[in-house]
DNA sequence: TTTTGTTGATTGAACGTTCAATAAAAACAT
DNA sequence: ATGTTTTTATTGAACGTTCAATCAACAAAA
């Protein structure tokens, strides 16, 4: 079977594949020996591309978060109209992408929650991630409120899209995406109503 | 140093020790050593008043639910008027009560959350309290709008309790309980604005 | 003396990591 | 084309560690 460039093969592979470990049996239960079953292949070869159990989850975080990060850029790179509002809806469609809102990336990211408030590396990510969804958000309300009620309304805007998204990877039936972006939306516009946008 | 009676002493020495264990290293890295030791006592006596780790867990959990629950129950006990939007903002306290907003309670919370997606019993448990919070808003809501809208509002108004707090127990300088009330007071008033509301 | 509470060494299972062995593809030589 | 060597990819058994659970022994109160 060995073939030349199997590494970047070879690490998506397992990288799905702890995605899904988690998502069938959480973290603590996900083992190199089930990863490396769900891949398909042995469990040496995780040391052998990622250095260990750490750093597999540490890159499967990273591509999590990457895959947030690409779906949120794409629809504010084909947006309408250049309106705040149109910005903040693009992120909150972003958010609500998730490239996939499966439920394995659901779990996966409050088990990854949860483990980052002790794992350095982990808490590094997860803190990029938490500041530039603020600030992205902070940064178009800037735009028609005061400094003060703008980082109000990115707290409140960043709180709801977590909390809808919190709610969804804990409910049994699973995230309705059309009524959380539709909670986010109406938060918003709730925001905007009473500031003075341009157009 | 043993007396009769210390059954609940010591429970509550361990569900505390727990707490704090969780807070200092993770629930990974919680082991029934670290949790004794935590108390000052062996660690087979874990085993002896909960059975074994996961019953120390279990009892750990339904604690915080316990204390939750009584710090809301307290302020609707103890409300100035009897309007839905009192007993909203009670809500709202207790939520943000929740005994204490210490870390190591916020943390614990988490902790459970990532876990009861695979445990059992702690998913019970965690169900009982979600659906509280939801039913306990949609029922007030429900006094001032219709059924569709009451819903929608409840889902909301948890979803924003619960991002709020979500955000605060992974930001590195906490949370901010007065802000974070006033952003859920604030989405509460939008939500009752084109209500009509019962005196 | 009996009961209740507690200890801590021991046990066995489970885990991540390592590494010698292996196998196939690629590169090279003929 | 064919045979040979080198490189790359992979395996899986062995190892050392860590952990939860157990239990015989013990201590203090009743």
């Amino acid at each position: 079977m060995p073939k030349v460039g199997m590494e970047p093969i070879r690490r998506r592979q397992l990288i799905n594949a702890t995605m899904q470990a988690i998502d069938d049996v959480g973290l603590a239960d996900a083992t190199v020996a089930r990863i490396a079953r769900q891949a398909g292949v042995s469990a040496g070869i995780i040391s052998h591309y990622f250095g260990g159990k750490d750093g597999l989850l540490e890159a499967t975080m990273r591509q999590i978060l990457y895959d947030l990060g690409t779906a949120v850029a794409t629809r504010r790179a084909r947006l309408a109209d250049n309106t705040p509002a149109a910005h903040l809806r693009a992120i909150i469609d972003g958010n609500f992408d998730r490239s996939q809102v499966s439920q394995s990336v659901m779990k996966t990211w409050l088990a990854f929650w949860a483990s980052s408030m002790h794992k350095h590396d982990l808490q590094r990510l997860q803190r990029v991630n938490d500041r530039r969804l603020y600030s992205n958000l902070c940064c178009q309300f800037r735009r028609c409120l005061p400094r003060a009620e703008a980082r109000r309304a990115a707290r409140g805007l960043a709180a709801m899209i977590d909390g809808l998204w919190l709610r969804g990877a804990l409910a049994p039936e699973g995230l309705d995406v059309d009524r959380a972006r539709q909670l986010a939306y109406d938060y918003l516009e709730e925001q905007l109503a009473h500031a003075e946008c341009p157009a």
